[in-house]
DNA sequence: GTCACAAATGACTAAATAGTCAATAATGGA
DNA sequence: TCCATTATTGACTATTTAGTCATTTGTGAC
């Protein structure tokens, strides 16, 4: 007999459990995607911070009991929803084919990003937010740097196959760090200083041009 | 006789108009300083949105109300300290010698952000707070973009003179993006996965090689 | 030293927000 | 259909914070 558990705990059970999910399952996921949903777009149109409690359960046109009975505050929501989008990524980075040497993994992981931001710019703003709130927010670091070391650890694992004999780890982190900071940085300044479809066109020889030169670091 | 302007409104007219400053114009400005430097702290540290009015005056050791006699509120002193890392940067940027061509230059560009970063974390820890704030704050877009606008164009303008001769301004704004995203974006995720002694060992290469890409993508 | 004026103060009020909980609604087994 | 269980609700209280203003303190002209 469980009293009081928060019923995201208990979700995440019952997927895990893959029991059959009745209706009464299926109402509780529903309102826990409702309120990720809204939070999402909330947090990403005013900022974590400034974003209440209110304004995610009104975009999500529930009463506001409902969110204290699926999350324990704003920070555990933002940490599920930095846990999804990290996890969104490193799927698309495993999904690959055809790949046959460092430079073509390179243009890959960028790909990825690129794409991946492009349509949910959303979880962009989050990722980039959730970043400064590492350090910025020690109360909440344990929850943050794991989805985000696992990230990194990704972009070197999907590296490493194509690296020289001698396999420096320092090296590869740090070139998982152009990459992301790439990506990202890229993003951002876009964001002020381009149009979307100059973006577009622009993000191609440049990011041949970074992959060339990452890789040739790589090399030495 | 005038009633009610900010102080810091007035201390800016007195800065420049050159008046002789007595002891009380220097209690005036002192203050201003204080709040200043603890608002760059505190915003820094919590983030701007969770910085209350309280936090920044009690780290000045100033009574609340002093506050509301500088700046009108907090979007204010945000927008002052963003205007003033800014024109720090750019100052920077200016104090150049024997630059020949625009290899040299993009080197030039890196390297004093870099520094600036360096011995500025709080600056820059405000600045990419201030790049979000644009895209997530409709209400101060219009204090925020002037000095970021700037701040690309001050780039846009070194890297002028040494493009080739069809100046296409459109390439030149693509790369101060680049170059701007690249070195925000490297500095914050080495912030995670580097230590200090490693960001500055890793640089150096991967601002070479970054340069070279840039360079050649700029030459067509 | 006295006085006029401006700056600084912090207790105060008003407003916004977090978090609670008794009441209500939905579910599924008997 | 009825009932026990659990999710949802939103009015409520407690807390936090913005912004005000009468009072105190510092300054400089006389």
């Amino acid at each position: 007999m469980e009293m009081d558990v928060l019923l995201n705990d208990s979700l995440i059970s019952a997927m895990e459990a893959k029991n059959p999910v009745n209706r009464a399952d299926k109402r509780v996921a529903k309102t826990n995607k409702k309120l990720m949903t809204a939070a999402l777009q909330v947090f990403s149109e005013y900022g974590v911070d400034a974003a209440t409690i209110e304004d995610i359960t009104q975009r999500a046109d529930l009463g506001k009991g409902t969110f204290y009975r699926h999350f324990k505050d704003k920070a555990e929501i933002m940490a599920c929803l930095v846990e999804e989008a990290i996890n969104k990524l490193t799927h698309n980075l495993r999904n690959k084919n055809n790949i046959i040497n460092l430079e073509e993994m390179l243009e890959h992981v960028i790909n990825v990003h690129y794409k991946f931001f492009q349509e949910n710019a959303d979880e962009f703003i989050l990722l980039f937010q959730g970043r400064l709130f590492l350090k910025l927010d020690r109360q909440i670091t344990e929850q943050m740097e794991g989805p985000f070391s696992r990230y990194l650890e990704e972009i070197e694992n999907l590296l490493l196959p194509y690296m020289s004999e001698k396999r420096d780890i320092l090296r590869i982190r740090r070139l998982a760090c152009a990459v992301a900071g790439f990506v990202f940085g890229f993003f951002s300044f876009a964001m002020i200083g381009m149009e979307s479809e100059e973006i577009e066109t622009s993000i191609k020889p440049l990011r041949q041009s970074f992959v060339k030169s990452l890789s040739s670091f790589l090399v030495q």
